[in-house]
DNA sequence: GTCTATAAGCAGATAGAC
DNA sequence: GTCTATCTGCTTATAGAC
């Protein structure tokens, strides 16, 4: 009986300090507020996870796990090169869409700890490219696509995928769009980049 | 005589504080590291700003003026619509990898104060849009390119040019690329960018 | 205008009762 | 496991001498 809602506060601190750090980022996170968003007393948080720097890296790692291998590995597979980049950009539109914080968040911590990514990253890519850039490479010799650069590729569609969520604020600006007309504008991107990259891929 | 280095401690502040926020944001920065680097006393700062939000209004609205809106006045101009987004392309590439921390740092402080761009952003950007998309209209009937939607082009070029850089950390690990490697890499944008549009743009 | 010294407040972390 | 109370150190900001 005396770890009876050990898990479940455990879990009910992870999800604050996710939505926390998701908003104001490290700098910005004050333990104070994850507590309270958790419903708990401040000093459960140093019980659980002993400082800030530890419940950090507990939402890093797992937003970052959850944000990139499974993005990349979907780069392979054995659908058709034109339909798995329909897919591909789908599925990572959705992704972005359904959790709009995760990605700016990624971003912006990423430039404190810029090897934060190194242990599990390096792993999870092993090959990616090469066995992408060949059949890249292979369905040009078919004639289906142009020749292109496997890192520029997938550089091109992250970014059509992600940009238009992290610059929101920006670009809802200079469109002078309310907010249902900017999220009308998100609902059409994943046809626009599939047209785009489409349109792009022509020999 | 008493205002001798008035102008030159100013600018120093401005330039040490610029250096500062566009490092760590807003609320990673301090105070006493500002003063560090412009070789004075922590007190000048509050003297001259009066407060660190003071200070991080100045910088960020002359950053959010040098980096908006002179992008989006290359869209309107007499130039034929294909030479004129290749010229786009180039120039704002060659912005942002002149200033590679003032693109992550608009994105970023952005989130905070959603509404720091109306004031100027608003009338600078008066009418681009509909002059930008009448001028895509007008190509596409003369048939120089396929139709496509002002916005969404505008977000993908911004896209393309913007995301290598604010993404650094995290696609530097996903290509396994050395700082050279990745140098390399960003080089070749604006010849990738200009190759990618203009395919894509193709009737 | 520039400095030193210091005030005032806050955030993260800990002690200890229950 | 969970709470209240408290400590410690840091950060912004100010007072006041020169």
């Amino acid at each position: 009986m005396s770890e009876k809602h050990e898990q479940d506060t455990e879990q009910r601190i992870f999800a604050a300090a996710r939505e926390v750090f998701f908003e104001h980022g490290f700098d910005g996170a004050r333990m104070a507020e994850i507590a309270r968003r958790a419903g708990i007393n401040q000093s459960m948080l140093h019980y659980y996870f002993r400082s800030k720097d530890r419940l950090f890296e507990s939402v890093f790692e797992k937003a970052a796990r959850e944000a990139i291998p499974p993005v990349l590995a979907l780069l392979v597979s054995d659908t058709p090169l034109l339909e798995r980049l329909d897919q591909f950009v789908e599925a990572h539109v959705s992704m972005v869409c359904a959790n709009p914080h995760l990605q700016a968040f990624i971003l912006q911590e990423l430039r404190r700890h810029p090897d934060a990514l190194r242990r599990f990253v390096g792993t999870a890519t092993d090959g990616v490219f090469a066995r992408f850039g060949r059949d890249l490479e292979q369905a040009a010799e078919r004639g289906e696509i142009r020749r292109v650069n496997p890192h520029h590729l997938v550089a091109n569609i992250l970014a059509l995928s992600v940009f238009p969520f992290v610059a929101r604020p920006m670009l809802q600006t200079a469109f002078r769009a309310s907010d249902e007309q900017y999220d009308q504008f998100l609902s059409e991107r994943t046809e626009e980049i599939t047209q785009f990259i489409r349109s792009a891929l022509r020999p």
